[in-house]
DNA sequence: AACATGGCGATTGTACACAATGCTTAGTGG
DNA sequence: CCACTAAGCATTGTGTACAATCGCCATGTT
């Protein structure tokens, strides 16, 4: 009955460097990630009394949390309806990454001119990290992680509202990039990032943003969201019945 | 003393908006308007239980009213400590100007492509509704209308991600220019404004960006934050205290 | 006299009870 | 057999009681 994953007291602290652990962080966290990991297809219910007791604390907790997801975009609150977790469409996501582009060529820029030794040692070692999860085989771990790096980018920049911003971008695309992402294709080369990173430390601006535009380029040509849109948002609608299928491009005759 | 202006109870409720007249907007919406038209000046504390009472609903809707408005930045979270109004350091003030100008540049492309006829003429009523407000010597008001001006440009520009940042970015602007607007001048010459919509309507791109720009700059000049920072930030800090004073330079001496 | 400490009041944080709303389904009439 | 209606159920929305926390002030000590 009372069947919980542990009262929330160890906190592993897996999640963000967030100062405290209040329980909505941790709540939050743990949805968040588990919607990137895609343990939480896109289109599922996220019911509070269900999450309450999973995770051994009231609605006011949930609620909370989930608001914050609303927010940053990965969820869907549908008023007197429950959660979703958020299934972007196309055009929505055409508009994160258009929005991404100018976010991280202005990012790159500042980030050039205001990264510190010590932030990029930082970006290195999350460069690491991400290669490792990929090299595990923990392709959710890798799209957080690679979304992390990107994060982290943006606190070299030292903008508040941009960091806030890209938070928001880089939560939805790992969204999109895990809906859309086509086939097995290492969809964040972290190559890339290293790149990224050197011309960063040599405070070269012109071959950075370069970098990162291509770096963007990649993405989203990684994405199945070209031409096919209709099958993909037929896929997205009805994600929530399918449960590990995924069909290829017949507009599914239902 | 349940002194409160009319329970708020009336709520139309019919199936209209669904979504646009519920408690909590209309909370959040005259708390806002009070900030930005300085009937709540920065440092000013919002107590829940006060709130509540005025507004005669209970602790749940100011709640999720003041953590709508901190998302934005208008308003400063403590925990266990309250909400107050935010006082924008002028840092804070440079680093939501610049994201500004990147945003707006954007918008601005994007709105030159995508607007409506419709849209335009909203734009001009908007225009209108300022120049108003102005003329009625309705200082607040004015600063509202004009931050929604660049809203509904935002909208024009068709991208969902970069309406939110707008809107939050609009927001936070608006309280700097009610902080630290230097004197009597016209804060944001709807002139401009008129001269934007001429450029947007004959989808003049060039054109519209670099009267965006200017604007930009218009606005930034009008505002104190240039060098004598530290007499600004004193008023910042203890506004709380001076009721209407308003120190025009010297460092106050307290 | 100044600083540290402990109690007190006030305010926020959390949980829960109840009300309201939307969905589902069973039942009835065409 | 299908469509429409209505009642029941499940879930969210709101208000409120209680617990936890913080700041303030008085008191005692150095």
């Amino acid at each position: 009955m009372n069947e919980q994953l542990q009262p929330l007291k160890k906190q592993p602290r897996a999640g963000k460097a967030g100062r405290s652990g209040t329980q909505d962080d941790i709540v939050y966290a743990h949805i968040f990630e588990a919607i990137l990991e895609q343990r939480l297809a896109p289109g599922t219910k996220l019911s509070e009394e269900a999450l309450g007791e999973i995770f051994g604390v009231s609605r006011t907790i949930i609620r909370r949390a989930l608001s914050r997801l609303a927010h940053e975009g990965v969820v869907l609150l549908r008023p007197n309806r429950g959660a979703v977790v958020a299934s972007p469409s196309v055009e929505e996501a055409r508009q994160v990454f258009m929005a991404r582009r100018l976010v991280e060529r202005a990012i790159t820029e500042l980030a050039v001119q205001h990264a510190t030794a010590e932030q990029i040692a930082e970006l290195r070692q999350m460069v690491n990290d991400e290669r490792d999860s990929f090299s595990r085989g923990d392709r959710g771990a890798g799209i957080r992680l690679s979304g992390e790096f990107h994060l982290k980018l943006a606190e070299a920049a030292k903008n508040a509202p941009l960091i806030s911003f890209q938070r928001s971008l880089v939560s939805q695309t790992s969204l999109i990039i895990a809906q859309y992402e086509s086939g097995n294709r290492s969809h964040c080369s972290y190559d890339e990032h290293t790149q990224l990173i050197d011309a960063i430390e040599k405070r070269d601006g012109e071959l950075a943003v370069n970098l990162m535009m291509h770096h963007m380029d990649h993405i989203d040509s990684k994405l199945n969201l070209d031409e096919d849109s209709a099958s993909d948002d037929l896929h997205a609608v009805f994600s929530h019945l399918l449960q590990t299928k995924k069909p290829g491009r017949s507009p599914a005759k239902i």
